[in-house]
DNA sequence: GGATCTCATGTTTTT
DNA sequence: CATGAGATCC
């Protein structure tokens, strides 16, 4: 078969596998998704399976997506029937179909949202007279989530002390609130499929003869319930593939368990288990830091990892004054880089939480540099976004009081608080979700209603709306169709674009939505509220753009880059202060930088600041105590994380040199290059200086030609005084200098004119 | 019913 | 610091 040319015998071996259980560690790099995709190929075009009968699950539609894609051209669309996607998509698909099996539930529920899952449990807190205060709903959450993944109904919770009690009684109101809107929350869509299946033996046999080949990307990251699900389709064939690599489970907090991969093992004694352990992506430099990093978690499988890359570039780790140093600096190796042939989207800049991200944006647009940013606040997130959600969604299903909630005086429309409140108890006294009582209220003049003048006045326009959508509905009116209906029956524009520039931010997102929603077409509105339910992002918006991206470490697991800077390595941000007293969750953080460093193909920079902000306090750091745990012969740069002390002499030194401490300069100037420097003594051996700016093995471009001034050199010039070399480059028989005077900025100079005198 | 102020809060976030 | 939610005031 000729999907096999190219593969290497341990990826061979994967694909072609006979029937049975197979379990394949795959380490960063091996070329994972490409023995997922070769797998399915395989079993289609050598074993003779049907399409129809395989279930493929990814973690998110990104890799479903990809992987559906090169299927495509793999098979030539001979992929009809093909079950791939990811586990919440996948089960919310088998639940509608088979809702009329479920007590309670009806084929259009919706799919709750985390801000839908806080409102909820509001509400289970202020019918239990409990104060929010002291139970606060992101615990709670905390505690019904942790529960539903292990497959724990309100039932069978048990409670061992107070808290835990009034969690499961909260846990307890919660479900018979979400059943009473039609609705299920993420974990419900993993949680009632199972629960499905134990019930109903005859449902599951139908599901296990269908899917008579399961594969799993991703393995590590399941919890209980995916696992439990997988077990139960697997059951009568035991056909099941899973990939995965315990090293990079990241996702414990989200109650995945790496530890299903040995329950793997314990439940299929006869898998067959293979290992990738060639890694096509980085230099053998950077591999063995990051194994040097993740020999320390106990109770691994141990990969041998290894490259044909040898050699390469050593990975330079740097201390800087603080994190607005730091990032003026990662932004000038990236400018130095870019000059010598890298591409701008070769670059990502990774960190432990979002909130570091805002730094390093200021400094890409100091330097007028372009940037990608990933995450930051979700399309599907956005106020103005969930608002009109939320309206598409009462359309769909009137018994959704959270969204109904959510947008009954959303334009204000003279609806507060008293009147609510009276609407609520008036509905509940009916057995009515409010959005029905409402819709009684205008379909029958005669409904007796405790409502003042003014308030019914008020509900009755809303109420109508409401009629006049639900009609669209039924005359088959598409999400785009209804989306411009609600724009123009509420003026949302007048609401959200208030000319400022936020404003008209907002209507563009609203606008988005719109395109969305039309580009869907044909569609049905469930559909489209499903997707939209499941996808909630939108990155695949702005995937061309050719610039540096920005990115936390969580959102960098599956991808890579040639360079890659990993910046706030101090103790409390990278182990993340609130992992530094559990065992368990430092090994988290350990595998966390495990995944940073193995995105890096080429080149990797390490930094740390000496103070940060944090909480608007700027407090003194300790470097991460896994710069420590780096041979030294992998780095080079002013410290490892080793005594720290003396490279704080020195940094302090260049500090009162420079003015870096003094804010005003700071942000004038981007010092010196970051590059190592022979001046400090502790820098061990040095290689020569072009060695780090270069990818390993063949140069990009030629070595420059040797120039006057050096990157990093003191300079004095006639009428701006003193400054730093930032670059310099020679320009046939002259040469460019770029200087930053301080309190100047920067300048751009031709030497043979400027007369610069070197200082030092 | 709506605007303004005060206070607590604060990882990561595939779905 | 910066955001969001509840309380308070107009």
């Amino acid at each position: 078969m000729n999907v096999l040319q190219g593969l290497n015998q341990a990826q061979r071996a994967a694909v072609t596998a006979g029937r049975g259980p197979i379990l394949v560690l795959a380490g960063p790099g091996s070329g994972k998704t490409r023995v997922l995709t070769y797998r399915i190929v395989y079993l289609v075009q050598e074993m003779q399976v049907s399409p129809w009968n395989i279930m493929a699950v990814t973690f998110t539609n990104k890799a479903a997506r990809e992987m559906q894609q090169r299927l495509e051209t793999a098979l030539e669309g001979r992929l009809r029937g093909l079950t791939i996607g990811t586990f919440h998509a996948t089960c919310a698909r088998i639940l509608r179909r088979e809702a009329q099996q479920m007590v309670g539930y009806d084929a259009d529920f919706v799919i709750f949202d985390t801000d839908d899952q806080r409102q909820v449990v509001r509400q289970a807190l202020q019918e239990l007279n409990l104060d929010e205060k002291k139970f606060s709903p992101n615990k709670m959450l905390a505690g019904i989530g942790a529960a539903k993944n292990e497959l724990i109904t309100p039932e069978q919770y048990a409670a061992s002390n107070y808290i835990s009690e009034v969690t499961h009684r909260v846990y307890q109101r919660y479900q018979e609130i979400l059943l009473a809107n039609n609705a299920m929350d993420f974990d419900d869509l993993l949680m009632n499929i199972v629960l499905l299946f134990d019930q109903r033996p005859d449902v599951l046999e139908r599901y296990q003869q269908k899917y008579e080949h399961i594969l799993v990307d991703e393995f590590q990251d399941t919890n209980t319930a995916q696992y439990a699900l997988l077990k139960r389709l697997a059951a009568g064939h035991g056909n099941i593939f899973v990939v995965g690599d315990s090293d990079q489970s990241i996702y414990r907090w989200r109650g995945a368990d790496f530890r299903n991969i040995n329950r793997f093992r314990r439940d299929y004694p006869e898998a067959q288990m293979i290992l990738l352990e060639q890694n096509y992506r980085s230099t053998q430099i950077i591999l063995d830091a990051a194994k040097a990093i993740i020999r320390h978690n106990k109770d691994r499988v141990e990969k041998e990892l290894f490259t044909e890359r040898q050699g390469g570039a050593r990975i330079v780790v740097h201390e800087f004054y603080n994190e607005v140093e730091e990032a003026d600096m990662v932004v000038a190796t990236i400018e130095r880089l870019m000059l010598q042939g890298l591409d701008p989207g070769d670059f990502a800049v990774m960190y432990r939480t979002n909130s570091q991200s805002r730094v390093i944006e200021e400094a890409f647009l100091r330097a007028g540099l372009k940037y990608r940013l990933v995450g930051a606040t979700r399309f599907y997130a956005r106020r103005e976004i969930k608002d009109l959600i939320a309206y598409l969604r009462l359309v769909h299903n009137p018994a959704d009081s959270i969204s109904f909630n959510r947008i009954i005086n959303t334009p204000p429309r003279g609806i507060g608080a008293k009147t609510q409140g009276l609407l609520h108890s008036w509905a509940a006294g009916q057995g009515l979700q409010p959005a029905e009582a409402l819709l009684r209220l205008v379909s029958d003049p005669d409904t007796q209603h405790p409502f003042a003048g003014r308030a019914t006045a008020m509900l009755a326009g809303f109420g109508q709306m409401l009629r006049e959508w639900l009609g669209l509905l039924r005359n088959g009116a598409n999400a785009g169709d209804l989306l411009d209906a609600i724009l123009q029956a509420t003026d949302y524009r007048g609401y959200v674009d208030d000319g400022t520039e936020e404003g008209q931010d907002r209507w563009a997102n609203v606008m988005e939505l719109r395109g969305v929603a039309i580009e869907y077409g044909e569609v049905s509105l469930s559909e489209f509220l499903e997707n939209v339910a499941l996808i909630s992002d939108v990155d695949d918006l702005e995937e061309e753009a050719s610039a540096p991206t920005l990115l936390t470490l969580h959102a960098a697991k599956g991808l890579e880059f040639p360079a890659v800077f990993i910046t706030g390595l101090e103790d409390g941000v990278l182990p993340h202060s609130r992992s530094l007293d559990d065992g368990e969750e430092l090994a988290e953080e350990r595998r966390l930088f495990y995944v940073g460093l193995t995105r890096a193909k080429d080149q990797l920079y390490l930094s740390y600041a000496f103070r940060r902000n944090l909480y608007g306090e700027s407090a003194v750091t300790t470097p991460s105590r896994f710069l420590l745990d780096i041979p030294d012969q992998l780095l080079e740069g002013i410290g490892s994380g080793r005594s720290s002390g003396q490279r704080r002499e020195e940094t302090k030194r260049r500090a009162s040199d420079w003015n870096w401490a003094s804010p005003a300069s700071t942000t004038a100037y981007r010092p010196g290059e970051w590059r190592p420097d022979s001046s400090y003594p502790e820098s061990k051996s040095l290689p020569e200086p072009s060695r780090w700016t270069e990818p390993a093995g063949e140069p990009r471009q030629p070595a420059a030609t040797q120039t006057q001034f050096r990157t990093g050199q003191k300079v004095s010039h006639a009428k701006f005084g003193e400054g730093i070399v930032i670059e310099s480059k020679s320009t046939g028989n002259d040469e460019e200098v770029v200087v930053a005077f301080a309190g100047l900025g920067i300048k751009k100079l031709v030497a043979s004119m400027a007369r610069l005198e070197i200082r030092e």
